[in-house]
RNA sequence: GCCGGUGUGGCGGAAUUGGUAGACGCGCUGGACUCAAAAUCCAGUUCUGGCAACAGAGUGUGGGUUCGAUUCCCUCCACCGGCACCA
């Protein structure tokens, strides 16, 4: 009985059959390979957005397809449900953040589940429960003990007005979002992870993860930083503390003309003691936020101390300047100028107008001094004057070698600084040297003077994990007068978060509670002081998917662990790619160092998939703002060549103005709810659109006229199979066909030849995770199937195939029907990772047996991709003139013979090509 | 500012990795069906010139390598992601 595609009951029926047989709840078997397929889990912000859909419907693809190629596979689901968003909402709403966060992940978890995702529900778990994050206040401890956590200075973004640590978000313009108040720079004490001592084993993993991205692995690369340099000491006259600064250009030192600290160094406080200009220079740095986006883009600044350094080569005396672009938290808060040499250095001097000093010239320019000049060596003068008018031929050729030397010659640097490796001149004893050989010598000197070393440096800084406020796991640690920093014994853990809280204002809830933070002192007994601070919420996000191969274990995980990990797919967005990328490749090897991991690295193949983006709408009102109109209220007007020529609303038939395609976001309205849309058109129809629309890498442009395309295909794929259904003959179902060149029908041949090209097609672009073409597959599968027997089959049909005898009777309809058949069974194979539902629906009623999940991945039959011939493309001069038709196994001769036979061809060709170049099986490219 | 990425018809994108640019889908145009509309089906659809056959141009810009470049190299432009307290 036919029925028409009800989407609803299809997928419910198919879900229910899911959660009835537990088909997704997996447990370790040594007898089968396992496959991890992990998706980044989700913050409860409310409900699911399009991301979080394109993200799991990714992950469901790919561990569907495993599992049908015969994988053990694991797909969890859990909820990073700390956060500042919650407590937002607290303040906003009036809510307790538990509260709030619960009832969101109960939303989010129905909405999870009506996508029909092949999730292990059993193993879910919330990041804010104790029994969660109390292994992660353990972890903690013992990484206290091993001295991996310790506690320093550092710089947060203060709201002067609210009296509170603002996030970097909170910070827009230099102001606090809420008060406005100009943002202050302000240094407390907080807890750090050493990741710094990981730094080099972070950057070498990189190469023996050959499943990641190379985007991503440069990336992390580049944030870790690795240089090696000179350590230099600079003497301070009055006998104070010697300024340390970190080089990687010592062959510039020479040219050093000024030494710049930070505001907050020492020697900056001492020089504004009792100037009051310098100590308003060093008020006016604390103002801004602390990111580096806004430190490095800020106009450059400095003032002189008025204090001198001693240069340690010439001994001649530098002035030492503070700037605002040197910071006192990372490296030693001083940098050397060399306003010659460094692009940043030279805008300051220039500025400020100090001495800009040359010691570095190009190849040319080196030749050029040195065969003109070599008696004058190290006299800027005598050289100068020796050079005259006449340049050599080698500098006027060389780009830009003239007006360096010219440079030199007048001993300025005029544009711009050199930043390129090169000589050295007007470095004295170093004069000719290159940057390797100024480098050692350098070394060389202040290593045996004791004044200097070499020196790896990193850009990675440790990891700050504590933030002070309330929706986070609580930093187990008590603060003793007498002791210090004591770490809560084991035994008194968790350190629980209390959930029902209220929110007085913007203050944490567990600071503002004096009882809260009393306790004693686990070394003496005496009254202490827990830590009120709270850590970063990358701390739960670091070592999440190693609880889910283990729930319920004791400790944070346990043998089980080694089972599933490493993790075989990791799909998340590319937004993650450094920071919680980072900590997670750190957190897996703090675990391995614990004894509780084997492996090295975390993740074994990384898929970054790529924004959702939809168009933008809005009308300008009266009052200057603008009006953000969805997409699904706005109808678009286009002219009788498709192109867009307005949009109007809806609901009043007026114009709207047309924005820019942009990320969903609340405040560009464009967001676009996959509940509505999963209830207009069905979650197959969804996951399929999201699949089709684009590679998983890129952005995703929403276009619901495009979900509707997706509908339509599959009411086809639906009507297809059940006139087959209708229409089959069980007696024709033997598949001892004869499909010899004879007796093959040629239709029904060249159909299934296609068939089983598209299959391989599909195949090569599961692999390589190239959904969009998969799905293209699926439909040019169908519509081979459906025109099969149509005289546009025949038109359609291979070339090779034309000539063959067309069979009639019985047999042409047998083999007909067996392509029909087999056709069905693969291209619902070949949806079933991406349309789970309606293939499973389709599966049974076609009695192709057994459960679609178990039912084996379909490979092309070799005999079917033969071919007699193959159509080749004939270029003259590499522009394509025709194409000819032969045999496979033509020998080249007649190859060429065919291609200066064709007509289209041989009427560009006039006398003997000069080359024909032949690429078998695809191109002729003759060169006349 | 620094690091990474992207750029192809009216739109999303394809091109099995140096070999017939525009597959597949959307949109649009025409037709069939219908009293009509929707749905469905059929045909067409890169641009320019031409009734047509056909010719020329064409993958962000400008250059280069090659018999041949969307693909490799250099230059520039635009947009997107990240920048350590959003997650």
């Amino acid at each position: 009985m036919r029925e028409t595609y009800d989407f609803a009951a299809v997928e419910a029926a198919a879900q229910q059959f899911w959660n009835e047989t537990r088909a997704f709840e997996v447990v370790e078997d040594a007898a089968k390979p396992k496959f991890f397929c992990l998706s980044m889990l989700p913050y409860p912000s409310g409900a699911l957005h399009m991301g979080h859909v394109r993200n799991y419907t990714i992950g469901d693809v790919i561990s569907r397809y495993q599992r049908m190629n015969g994988r053990n596979v694991l797909q969890p689901m859990a909820w990073d449900a700390f956060g500042l968003p919650a407590e937002n909402a607290a303040i906003k709403n009036n809510t307790a953040p538990a509260k709030w966060t619960y009832a969101n992940i109960d939303h989010m978890r129905a909405q999870l589940q009506a996508m029909g995702y092949a999730i292990d529900w059993s193993r879910e778990f919330a990041t804010c429960r104790p029994e969660y994050y109390v292994h992660e206040q353990r972890m903690f401890v013992r990484l206290f003990k091993k001295g991996l956590a310790y506690r320093k200075q550092s710089v947060v973004n203060w709201d002067p007005v609210d009296q509170t640590v603002l996030a970097n978000e909170q910070v827009i313009d230099g102001r606090g979002w809420r008060t406005g108040a100009l943002v202050e720079k302000r240094e407390i004490p907080q807890w750090f992870l050493k990741i710094t001592d990981y730094a080099q084993e972070l950057l070498d993993g990189l190469d023996k993860l050959p499943g990641w991205p190379d985007s991503v692995k440069t990336m992390q690369r580049n944030w870790i930083g690795r240089s090696e340099g000179l350590e230099i000491e600079f003497l301070v006259e009055g006998d104070r503390t010697p300024l340390r600064v970190f080089t990687t250009r010592p062959d510039t030192l020479m040219g050093v003309t000024f030494l710049s600290i930070a505001a907050e160094h020492p020697l900056a406080q001492e020089a504004a003691r009792d100037n009051p200009k310098i100590q308003k220079f060093i008020d006016d740095c604390r103002h801004g936020g602390t990111a580096e986006a806004d430190i490095e883009t800020q106009e450059k600044k400095g003032i002189d101390t008025g204090l001198s350094a001693i240069h340690p080569v010439s001994g001649e005396r530098l002035p030492v300047w503070i700037a605002n672009f040197v910071l006192m938290g990372y490296g030693t808060g001083a940098v050397m100028g060399v306003p010659g040499h460094d692009e940043r250095d030279w805008e300051f001097a220039t500025k400020y107008d100090l001495l800009i000093r040359m010691v570095i010239v190009s190849d040319a320019v080196r030749d050029a001094i040195v065969d003109l000049g070599h008696e004058a060596e190290g006299n800027q003068d005598s050289m100068s004057a020796a050079l005259g008018e006449s340049k050599p031929l080698d500098v006027v050729e060389a780009p830009g070698a003239l007006a360096l030397l010219e440079d030199f010659e007048r001993g300025i640097i005029e544009d711009r600084a050199y930043t390129e490796y090169g000589w050295l001149v007007n470095s004295g004893e170093y004069d000719g040297l290159d940057y390797r050989g100024a480098f050692d010598a350098l070394a060389r000197k202040f290593e045996g003077e004791g004044c200097g070393a070499r020196r790896v440096n990193f850009r990675l800084r440790d990891w700050g994990v504590s933030r002070q406020r309330y929706w986070g796991c609580p930093i187990p640690i008590i603060y003793c007068s007498t002791c210090g920093a004591v770490p809560v014994p084991e035994d008194q853990l968790p350190v629980l978060l209390p959930e029902n809280v209220k929110f007085m204002g913007v203050q944490s809830p567990i600071k503002a509670d004096p009882e809260w933070r009393k306790t004693t002192c686990p070394q003496c007994g005496g009254a202490a002081e827990r830590e009120t601070d709270t850590f970063d919420t990358f701390m739960e996000s670091s070592w999440y998917y190693a609880r889910y191969t283990s729930p319920g274990a004791k400790d944070m995980i346990d043998a089980r662990a080694n089972y599933w990990l490493p993790v075989d797919q990791y799909v998340g967005g590319i937004e993650h790619a450094i920071l919680h990328l980072l900590y997670f490749r750190f957190y897996h090897k703090l675990l391995r160092d614990e004894g509780m991991v084997h492996s090295d690295e975390p993740v074994t193949n990384l898929l970054c998939q790529g924004m959702v983006i939809a168009e933008t709408f809005y009308r300008d009102q009266a009052d200057g703002s603008r009006q953000w109109i969805n997409p699904v209220d706005v109808e678009v007007i286009r002219d009788d060549k498709a192109r867009i020529t307005g949009a109007v609303l809806k609901a009043d038939g007026k114009p709207v103005e047309i924005g820019a395609v942009e990320k969903m976001s609340k405040s560009k309205n464009n967001g676009v709810d996959p509940q509505t849309m999963v209830g207009k058109y069905g979650a197959d129809t969804v996951r399929l659109f999201s699949m089709f629309a684009a590679p998983p890498e890129m952005s995703l442009d929403w276009s619901e006229n495009g979900v509707a395309g997706m509908a339509r295909f599959l009411r086809r794929l639906w009507a297809y199979s059940w006139q087959f259904c209708e229409s089959r003959n069980p007696n024709r179902m033997a598949a001892d066909l004869r499909w010899t060149a004879a007796e093959a029908d040629a239709e029904a041949k060249a159909c299934r030849r296609q068939i089983h090209e598209l299959m391989n097609q599909a195949n090569y672009d599961y692999e390589r995770k190239q959904l969009n073409t998969v799905v293209s597959a699926a439909m040019k599968i169908l519509n081979a199937l459906d025109t099969l027997g149509t005289h546009a089959a025949t038109v359609a049909s291979v070339s090779s195939d034309v000539g063959k005898p067309k069979i009639d009777g019985e047999l042409a309809t047998q083999q007909r029907e067996f392509v029909r058949r087999e056709g069905l069974s693969v291209l619902l194979r070949l949806l079933a990772p991406v349309t789970p539902h309606v293939s499973h629906r389709l599966w049974n009623e076609l009695d192709f047996g057994g459960n679609i999940l178990d039912a084996g991945w379909p490979q092309a039959d070799p005999e079917a991709l033969k071919k007699a011939s193959v159509t080749l493309a004939v270029q003259v001069n590499g522009k394509l003139r025709g194409t000819i038709e032969v045999p496979v196994d033509a020998r080249r001769d007649a190859i060429e013979q065919a291609a200066l036979a064709n007509g289209d061809v041989s009427k560009y060709v006039t006398g003997t090509p000069k080359k024909i170049i032949i690429v078998p099986g695809k191109i002729v490219n003759i060169v006349a």
